[in-house]
DNA sequence: AATGAATGAGCATTCATTCAT
DNA sequence: TATGAATGAATGCTCATTCAT
């Protein structure tokens, strides 16, 4: 009896660190890490200020588990993707797509994931996610490697760079209003918009290009 | 007798600002933007925090100026990089080594420039820089792409993704230390450490492999 | 168990509230509206900075609250006083006597809602009391007007300009003090002082005989 | 010698002093009362921020002196119109439409004389020169009381009620858009627009009914 | 265990006033 | 005498965190 209640209880209180998850994530997605504040996530949560308190000892500690949250959620698919296809080739350009496709549809959320300025309490947390995502990439990497079909690279490197290359190019498009009325950006004036399937098309041949041997691409 | 702005007195005005634009980065380095207060940087600088606004009219302003004292350095050297050498190919190996190298010697400061947290309002200033930064590969690219030495590209895109994929590597190979002790990064754990040249020379490569055709690397 | 919000503590909320808006009331009566910082309002009320926030969202907030406060007893007085009598014209003459006798006997606060200086944020706030006091008086000069009564006139003006008169009298009146020293004044000085009656009386006839037909006046 | 020398001094310290007086006039009628900076007129003035302390001691000082500058203009504009006409009402009226005219002419200082907010400890300056207002009109009174064609009346107190009428008057008059949109102000809904002149002829009316009997007024 | 009211340090920003030059 | 750089107290407001109920 006394261990059926506990049980219930602590599945309530994974589905209200749960719910709390959820809330902080999708607050995220609205209105930026700056939108994070206690107050929000409780709310949203319905539940009490004081008693997201219960589930995260801090703020940071908050913070840190919905960025693993997202993250994982976003490596999943990734991995998953990476899994698909007959050729390793075919699962690099799967995983990358999928990478990127994803992070163009919810720019928001990516865009926090790796560029938004959060507390430097979750800078750590950051840079491991950073390498969880780059460890995806350098498994495949790896293995083209063993195959001769991809250049010979210190595969953690350059699948950081792949990481880095996408994430860039995609806080870049997704802030080009605001660059292509700067005077400096003169060279995102004089391209027309391209469309998210182009943008996703270059951003993934760029990757290959970087890392596939050039005649296995033909 | 009407005051006149005496060199004495310019001077001065000069030294100040600088000392609080010192202060500032120093400030950035030590604790990160998020210390970046008015507070302390007047503090620093051993004046009323009212002072600061006799130099800066905005916390923003302040921050943008930071932001180009630090980044101004980096990108002339960049830039001088790219006019030097005699073909494309090694005009863009140079800027490309000159950005690697020189952020890599400073990693501290380079992490702060391109991945740590600041503030919203700086974002944009933050991604005007980046675009600095890619409009001075953008220009060696559209170059490369007109004389069908390099893939045909959008550029401005390519640009970006090679700052990312330079940045990202480094962020990461500068914080090597954390994620070896973490248990997800095995791929980083299974390589040896790598020589800053070493380092230096493979992200150069992923760069050039992923904009130059094969053939003109050889 | 949930926490239910209790009679006890929205009674406790509620004398907060008042409490707040009791003291910040004090403080314009003693220091006039600029004294009302939220930093004074707190401390007199013995609580937090951050407190006053959980009751008003803002410093105008607070101050509208006040305003309410302060006005609505005496516009509820004067719009009472407006539906006894059995003409117009007594209801008229009714209304404009309380305006005026509340007025006088509490000339300190009738002088802070009328006439004192208040944050340009809270203007919109008095004009809108005003308006308030001229939509009281407006009514009757409507109805008098159909009833053929009253002179044909523009009865939101009209009206106005009664607060006007009636407040600049008052306010006049209760600072005579300063302007019976003052060597411009010989006016004010060449007639004796009236008792209140008396004020009163000259200020409603003024208004009166500005609206009202003579012959209705007899 | 010495005295040609100190006379040509005074002569440019009253320059001067004029000087910050109308640019402080004249940034009250731009950007009202919280406009007056000591900053801005002494930037307007092209003198430095401390010399304005050479010719005013305070700012509370400035603004008195800016007070009585601007009003010391309007009412002699009135005086001046109270002297021309043959009758003592031809003379009210003028006085009457003259003050109208300027404060709707020039609704901003209007304004700012009578109701906008300016430090607590300006307001015994406002209340004098309020009261200067009034003998403005008081005298007229007087003679007209005299000479059995205005009614019987306290004039001093007439005098005030005039002035506040025509004041609230022209204060809801400028910012007739505000109540227009208030939920509360259906009476000035129901009313179309009124010309400046329509207007005017509407508060002087007002006013004359108040005191000239109506026999004279016909 | 949950609540949410209360806290108060902290922040950016303004501006009257002073004073060394 | 004029200058204008420097001052720093003051203000409105936010929000992570605590704790009595």
């Amino acid at each position: 009896m006394a261990y059926r209640a506990t049980r219930r209880t602590e599945t309530r209180k994974a589905e209200i660190r749960a719910r709390i998850l959820r809330q902080a994530r999708q607050l995220i997605i609205e209105t930026g890490f700056r939108g994070l504040t206690i107050a929000a996530v409780a709310a949203r949560s319905e539940i009490a200020t004081g008693t997201v308190y219960r589930y995260f000892s801090n703020k940071a500690d908050l913070c840190v588990a919905v960025f693993e949250l997202a993250t994982e959620h976003e490596i999943d698919a990734v991995v998953l993707a990476s899994q698909q296809g007959d050729s390793t080739l075919e699962q690099l350009t799967g995983s990358l797509t999928t990478f990127a496709r994803r992070a163009l549809r919810n720019p928001t959320l990516a865009y926090a994931l790796i560029a938004e300025p959060v507390g430097p309490e979750l800078e750590e947390t950051r840079l491991r996610y950073r390498s969880l995502w780059a460890d995806t990439f350098a498994t495949l990497l790896e293995k083209g490697k063993d195959q001769r079909i991809f250049y010979s690279q210190p595969t953690y490197l350059s699948a950081a760079a792949l990481v880095g290359a996408m994430a860039e190019t995609i806080v870049i498009s997704s802030t080009q209003q605001i660059n292509r009325n700067h005077p400096n950006s003169n060279h995102a004036n004089s391209q027309r918009k391209l469309s998210q399937t182009e943008l996703c098309n270059h951003i993934v041949n760029f990757c290959l290009r970087a890392v596939v041997k050039t005649e296995v691409l033909i």
